[in-house]
DNA sequence: AAAAATAGTGTACACGCGTACGCTGAATTC
DNA sequence: GAATTCAGCGTACGCGTGTACACTATTTTT
């Protein structure tokens, strides 16, 4: 019952993880990853690797879910900061600002497949990011007494910013992190700012577009 | 001095630039566009390709160019709507919305390339964005009579949020256009506010990050 | 103890790729 | 009119790709 063979397949598959993430690089996307320049990492032929995988695709997805997981560790670690006390605002994008110096690729795994060509990714992407909107969305029903709405705006909004934000951070140097850092800060300030303002005042938000 | 030989040769180049636009879409980024064919849509023998381009990544850079070009298009058409009348985050957003519906490729390269793999690519198109926040800073500190820190920290936020709005664009169904548009007109009518109500006050600028 | 299942291997194939090279015929220069 | 330039073509090469297939060694099931 202790499934001495299951173990090892296991062991074999967070190798091929593994190896397509450490492959991962800015000049390296995962699309421009092949099937062989995986296996080989991993210490594979080629053809054991559809012994856990059927095909790449597959493989890219389970690394989009554990990009997701992580991010959502990173939320936790962010609630503990605040709760010894801080300004969520700066406390949060301090937090994300750190995820991308330790987990670049991963990141620029989301950024790259959010925009990509398979539809299977991009819905993928788009659920994890969801999914971080959502928690934010709460929080600010909740401890800002901010309508349905109004938070969903609000919180969609700083998500796009945030991200944004963390893409920049890929390119740029160590050295001018904290500008981007208190920028971005200011920029969901801003935000924080006129969605109290509207807060109470849903008829502004129907808007007439021409048709 | 007519050049009939270097009309035809100018008359090819741009049967290959409509070749490489014409095969982008959803399922099919440039990245994986083959030099083979791009040469076979336009027409060509593979080798004849090298007379135009030096390889795929200068056509690239060429479209990156063309889609920066259609983008200031776009405004110049935003800003003769708005002195006819209207809001301006409106008119912009409306005006951004018709262009992802007319050249959801043209955009869709600007996003991809943005999170690519090639550094002159995400050079290139971080450059046209530049402009086009440029642009709007000034219009913000002209009209709206911002700080030009304050200003900045508007258009760039705003821009953003756009461009996020535009990747969402891509993926929905014409009926839900409108519905996006007015979450993305009140998103940047938050920061509109958020930047008034902190213009003049610059000391709250200055935010100090753990170290 | 025998039989079945299966993780991993090695060989082999057709395919599309970028591009080097030499040629051709028409436009351009002399 | 002769010489030169050059856009476009066809052939050919080596390379990396995904994956089909048959095989082996070991674990698991019977």
């Amino acid at each position: 019952m202790s499934g001495i063979r299951a173990q090892q397949k296991e062991k074999t598959r967070r190798q091929l993880i593994d190896a397509a993430l450490g492959q991962l690089s800015s000049e390296k996307s995962f699309s421009s990853l092949s099937l062989r320049e995986v296996a080989k990492e991993a210490g594979l032929a080629p053809t054991s690797f559809y012994r856990h995988f059927t095909d790449m695709d597959e493989l890219g997805l389970t690394l989009v879910d554990e990009a997701g997981l992580t991010l959502r560790q990173l939320m936790r670690q962010a609630r503990q900061r605040i709760e010894k006390g801080g300004s969520v605002i700066q406390i949060s994008v301090i937090t994300f600002m750190e995820f991308i110096e330790n987990n670049g690729n991963i990141f620029r795994l989301l950024l790259r497949e959010r925009s990509g060509t398979s539809p299977a990714f991009r819905a993928a992407v788009n659920r994890e990011i969801r999914y971080f909107t959502m928690e934010l969305c709460d929080y600010l029903q909740q401890v800002n007494k901010l309508d349905a709405e109004v938070a969903y705006l609000q919180a969609n909004a700083a998500v796009t910013i945030v991200f944004s934000a963390g893409s920049d951070a890929l390119d740029i140097e160590a050295k001018d992190y904290e500008q981007l850092a208190n920028r971005t800060i200011q920029q969901l300030r801003f935000i924080a700012k006129g969605a109290t303002e509207f807060n109470g005042r849903t008829e502004l938000l129907k808007i007439k577009t021409k048709v």
